[in-house]
DNA sequence: ACCTGAACACCGTTCAAGT
DNA sequence: ACCTGAACACCGTTCAAGT
């Protein structure tokens, strides 16, 4: 009952590497890494799961080109007077892309080969805390440490994904609901009285530690 | 060929949760999370695959419960006078336990259901800030900044998986082969400068942020 | 109560064959 | 040069049948 005609039709546009990183990250983002096959890849892009292969090497090699593709949506740090806010920017910016793309956080430990996206933004990162006046040494410290806290940040807000504060609450009491009342005090006493009061956003959370942060590399950056 | 006998000769241990757990735990440890299958982990307990679903209800509860039993191997702070020492501890051994398991990090992302051993864990930890004088919104903010940091310290350990300095000299041989000598000069330098020389070790940009944050958050602890 | 065999609807990847 | 069909060795999960 198909049209033997569809190809006729609709003239194809051509594979290529960036169609198909492009349409997996679309496919990721909408339906999640697990359900991402090469099979269903290639449905989404009218072709056959096995043309793909001339586009990327393998699945672990798609794997890679998306997690670059990530990084090149993050915005690199500005050059300029202020070096605390060149990178509070882009660590805001990075934040922002890995919750658009949830799925690239848990990719990060798997992947060995950082794509050129990836190096440029280290790069640059680097290069703006030198010109700040970081030591090696110091840059490297501070490098490590708003990275860490960086992808920590948006693992942790990846797996509590609530976007408003009715799930909150409804998330926590499936939680709590599968334990004996008052098993955990503190967490409870926190967790209500102060994350499913109508004011808190755990955004803010972000904020907080990105500044303490920046602020302790700033007394410590003349040390060495 | 195989002796009809083995079953009577070699009485087999009945399968508990807690063994199918154990048993996922040490497959994993050895050969990663992407080779784990119900199959295999049948193969390990000497029992067919669909035998596993008497004791896990499918392979996400599995995954879920491997989690929860990489949280209890974490130390819970320790109660007594210095809280940071304490969260110091807990740190250091949140991140041996994360670096004994690094296949438990990228799954923390996808996970959403924690266990007993992670609530506990979540409680004392909330309980011993507490104790230390930080309000609820400031031991929230404690909570968060110190979890988020751990983690993504993790995260990239497990990710740039160089066990010895001859490995790390490999690795960034690799990977700046296949890109332009100095398409990345700041990279480049503190790589062969700081990262290459001989006694550099990346555990120690652990506690460096460690000590930052925790500095950070004595000074910043009875603002609110 | 627990374990199994067969079956179903999937995977990634290869290879020879098509255009 | 790029795409495909068939095949191989795998997956998670169900279900009726065994003990």
């Amino acid at each position: 009952m198909a049209p033997p005609t569809k190809r006729a039709i609709e003239p194809r546009i051509p594979l290529s590497r960036e169609r198909v990183l492009l349409t997996a990250v679309a496919f990721a983002d909408e339906s999640g890494i697990g359900p991402l096959s090469m099979r269903k890849l290639g449905d989404a892009l009218g072709v056959e799961a096995m043309s793909l292969y001339n586009h990327v090497a393998n699945k672990s090699e798609l794997l890679d080109g998306m997690v670059d593709l990530v990084f090149s949506e993050i915005d690199l740090p500005q050059g300029g007077a202020d070096w605390k806010m060149a990178m509070r920017q882009r660590a805001v910016s990075a934040r922002r892309a890995l919750s658009r793309h949830p799925w690239a956080i848990g990719l990060m430990e798997s992947r060995t080969s950082p794509g050129p996206a990836t190096l440029r933004h280290h790069d640059a990162v680097i290069r703006r805390l030198r010109e700040a006046g970081f030591s090696i040494e110091m840059a490297a410290h501070a490098f490590s440490v708003l990275d860490s806290y960086m992808y920590g940040f948006a693992l942790h807000e990846a797996s509590l994904p609530f976007e408003t504060g009715q799930e909150t609450a409804e998330l926590a009491q499936t939680i709590m609901a599968r334990f004996p009342v008052d098993a955990y005090p503190h967490l409870t006493e926190l967790t209500v009285e102060h994350v499913l009061k109508p004011g808190y956003d755990y955004s803010n959370e972000y904020e907080f530690g990105l500044d303490l942060i920046l602020d302790g590399l700033e007394t410590v950056r003349d040390t060495t």
